[in-house]
DNA sequence: ATAAACATACCGTCTGGACGGTTTTATGTC
DNA sequence: GACATAAAACCGTCCAGACGGTATGTTTAT
C-alpha cells in the first residue's frame, strides 16, 4: 500500500509529472530508456496510474509532443507581440526563445522535443505541420532567404548545443546572437 | 537451411551489407526498429552470423559510427584539397559535402549519422571529440563568427531535411548553397 | 587440419499492456 | 449537513512477445 493512494489527489499534476519524466529520461539516457516502467517509477506513480492517465505509449509520447509545442507556440508568441519590426518578426522569435528560455530547465525542453522527434518518425508529419502553420503565417514577414538561414542556424546551434559539441562561450554566444538578428532585418 | 551456408564467403561484404542495413533501418522506422533480429534477417544473414561480426549490439552501433565518420572524413579531404582558397574552406567543404553527396544515397548516411548520434548519447563524447579534431586542425581558417554560422545553418538544413521539413525547391536550396559559400569567404 | 564464417536452438530479462481491485473525490438528494 | 452513488484516480499482478546474448553445431576456405 504505497502513499498514492492516499495523498491527495492531483491529476493534472501527475499528468505534468509524466510528461516531465520522461522529457528528462529521454534527453539524459536516450529514448530507449523511456520505458513505463521507468517513468512511472521515477514520477512515483505505479505503470497501471501511468495507463490510467496514457492509455498507451504512443498516446504518451504524443502528450509529450503536445505539451512542447504548446509551451513553444507561448513562447513564440510573447517574444513577436513584444517585437514591433516586421520583417524577420518570427526569426527573432526563433531565435531568441532559443537563446534566451525564460527559465534554467526550458531551454532543455526544445532539446527533447528534437530527440522525440527524430526517434519517433511518426511524430515527424505532425513536426511537418507544425512548422508549415508558422511559415505561412508568417509568409509576408519571413520567408526572404536571410530569413531561412538565421533559422537554419538556429537549428545548428539547438543542435549541437544537444550533441554536447564544442562548447562556445558566452562571449562567442551573444555575437552570434547579435549576428543572427541582425541578418534577420534584412 | 537457407542460402548463406552455400554462396561463396565474402565476409566484408556481409559486414557492410549489416552496416548498411542497420542504417537503413534506424533512417526509415526509427532508431528502436534496430534490432539484432531485423539487422540480421534484413541483411540476409543469420542472427549469430551477425553476433559473429559484431559481438554484441553497442559494438554494431560503434562500428556504423566509425564508418560513417571515416567515409564523411575521406568525403571532407576531397573536397578541402579541390579548394585553393584557404579562409574558410572546411566550412566550405562542409557545406558542399551536404548538398552535393556524391552518391543518392550517400546523402543519407549523414543524416543516418544524426540519428544513431541523438538515439545513443554513448556516441556523443566520440561524436565531440571528431568534431573538436577538425576545429583544431582548422583553427587557423575556420573560426570567424561566420563560418560558424555557416556550419550551424548546415547543420540546420541536413536536420530539417532528416525530419521531412517543409521542402525548399531547388531553386531556394542552390541559392542557400551560393550564399553560404559567399558567407565562407568572409 | 584448422580456423573463419556462418546457422540453429535456446535462455533470462525486459517491455507494453490487459485486468480486476481499492481508495478518493465529485455530485446529487433529502 | 448527512448520506448514497457514481466516476475518477490510482495500485498490483500477470502475461505474451520481443529482445540481447550464449552455446553449440555445421559448412567453407586455406
Amino acid at each position: 500500500m504505497s502513499k498514492a493512494h492516499h495523498r491527495r489527489k492531483q491529476p493534472e499534476a501527475v499528468r505534468q509529472q509524466l510528461l516531465e519524466v520522461a522529457a528528462k529520461l529521454s534527453l539524459e539516457k536516450g529514448p530507449a530508456s523511456v520505458t513505463l516502467d521507468a517513468v512511472s517509477q521515477a514520477a512515483g506513480v505505479s505503470k497501471g496510474g501511468l495507463l490510467h492517465h496514457f492509455p498507451n505509449k504512443l498516446s504518451l509520447l504524443d502528450g509529450l509532443f503536445a505539451d512542447l509545442t504548446e509551451k513553444l507556440d507561448r513562447a513564440l508568441a510573447e517574444r513577436m507581440r513584444e517585437d514591433p519590426h516586421p520583417k524577420g518578426r518570427f526569426t527573432r522569435a526563433y531565435a531568441a526563445v532559443f537563446f534566451q528560455p525564460e527559465g534554467l530547465q526550458d531551454g532543455d525542453q526544445w532539446k527533447v522535443l528534437t530527440v522525440a522527434l527524430i526517434s519517433e518518425p511518426h511524430l515527424r508529419e505532425r513536426w511537418r505541420q507544425w512548422m508549415e502553420r508558422h511559415l505561412a503565417e508568417n509568409v509576408g514577414t519571413d520567408s526572404f532567404l536571410d530569413a531561412l538561414l538565421v533559422r537554419y542556424a538556429v537549428d545548428g546551434l539547438w543542435l549541437a548545443d544537444l550533441l554536447g559539441a564544442p562548447v562556445i562561450d558566452a562571449e562567442a554566444r551573444a555575437a552570434m546572437l547579435a549576428r543572427l538578428l541582425a541578418l534577420s532585418r534584412s
